[in-house]
DNA sequence: TGTTTTACCTAACACCGTTAGCAAAGTTAA
DNA sequence: TTAACTTTGCTAACGGTGTTAGGTAAAACA
């Protein structure tokens, strides 16, 4: 008796619609003013009926910030498809990176804003294994034929990381404020080309 | 007649007090539950006395937002007075940016955190001037002792920033997971030192 | 001493996240 | 078909938030 799959189902629907108002308002809004009484007058239900989906708020954030995250290595993945020399693979994956956050700033605000739901306990960490596996191997693949492999290839990666997502966050902070657009085209790539340079010694 | 003096000087007094106790509660409980009532609390007030002195919370926070940037241009200041060196000084300014913001963790996210008070208006960026001019002088001896001198030295002021603030935020976000404390320097170290390596040429 | 300004408070408004408890509907078994 | 049970969804509340309107009592001034 399909009775209770076509519950289940309709379960399902419900928190589906749960998720796609939500992210509507974070969309229009910003996260800032995304509310469980929001969500419930948009889906017209009764407030209550979100906690049978969700535990709290805070899990609604948590669940776009692993949809981020697994979109994010989708688009890693796509670039670094699209050629084989490692420094070609490296510029595309920060390339990849940087249009990932400004085409979903709401996405990225999410997984790295502090303070916020995501990436502060250690529970979501692991979305972020294959960005990691996915940019070690460029990193690891220039290292070796570098004349001097003592350069820690762990941390090359941490300094990888680190540069893609200050470029991003000070891009975000000033907003269209201050610097020009080109410019900061032209900071990502200067700091990817040193870093890269960097790498082969 | 002292009288309107003294009354100024109470007032003072209060809006000090106000200052100093949020400080205190962000300090203990992190700025996400600072709240205006637990300020009128603990300095014996009602809420409205709170609002003669403070248009809104946020302009609470934005005060703090100024304080951390004068401190942060303080610190630098002194780090550049350390030597003559440019490369030494763009080395030792980043050290002490680095750590004014975990020796002051709750000032940095009040000064750079995503979504609050500061920064996110073109209001607070004045307080940043000081940086960019004491990062810039170095920067551009730097590139006038180069053979290459086509670099863009405002690029690369925003590559300096960004990159530090990067570090930052990454070690912040991860905490004390995954990434051992004296991984971190080194990461540091090797970003910079890549980045005065490239300024050089 | 009467008038005006100032300081301060109570009480409310409109939100927020979260939960207890109840009523109605749907499902199952006798 | 009726009775028992489960699920679904609601109303209403609790305790919290930022903010403000309006009134009172004290202080300063004429």
């Amino acid at each position: 008796m399909g009775i209770v799959e076509r519950r289940l189902r309709q379960k399902d629907e419900v928190r589906s619609s749960i998720l796609e108002t939500a992210w509507q308002i974070v969309k229009e809004e910003g996260w800032q003013s995304l509310s469980i009484r929001k969500i419930a007058d948009a889906i017209e239900y009764s407030v209550p009926v979100i906690y049978d989906h969700f535990a709290n708020k805070e899990a609604i954030l948590l669940e776009f910030g692993k949809q981020g995250f697994n979109l994010l290595a989708k688009k890693l993945q796509q670039a670094k498809d699209s050629t084989d020399d490692p420094g070609g693979q490296l510029k595309a994956i920060a390339d990849a990176y940087w249009n990932f956050a400004f085409r979903n700033k709401e996405y990225y605000q999410l997984m790295f804003g502090l303070g916020i739901a995501c990436c502060e306990q250690e529970k979501c960490l692991p979305e972020l294994t294959p960005f990691r596996n996915l940019v070690m191997e460029p990193i690891n693949k220039l290292i070796t034929s570098n004349k001097n492999k003592q350069i820690n290839s762990c941390l090359k990666y941490h300094t990888f990381w680190s540069v893609m997502h200050g470029l991003i966050s000070i891009k975000m902070i000033n907003n269209n404020t201050e610097v020009a657009d080109e410019l900061n085209k032209l900071v990502l790539d200067d700091a990817i080309d040193g870093f890269i340079k960097n790498l082969k010694g």
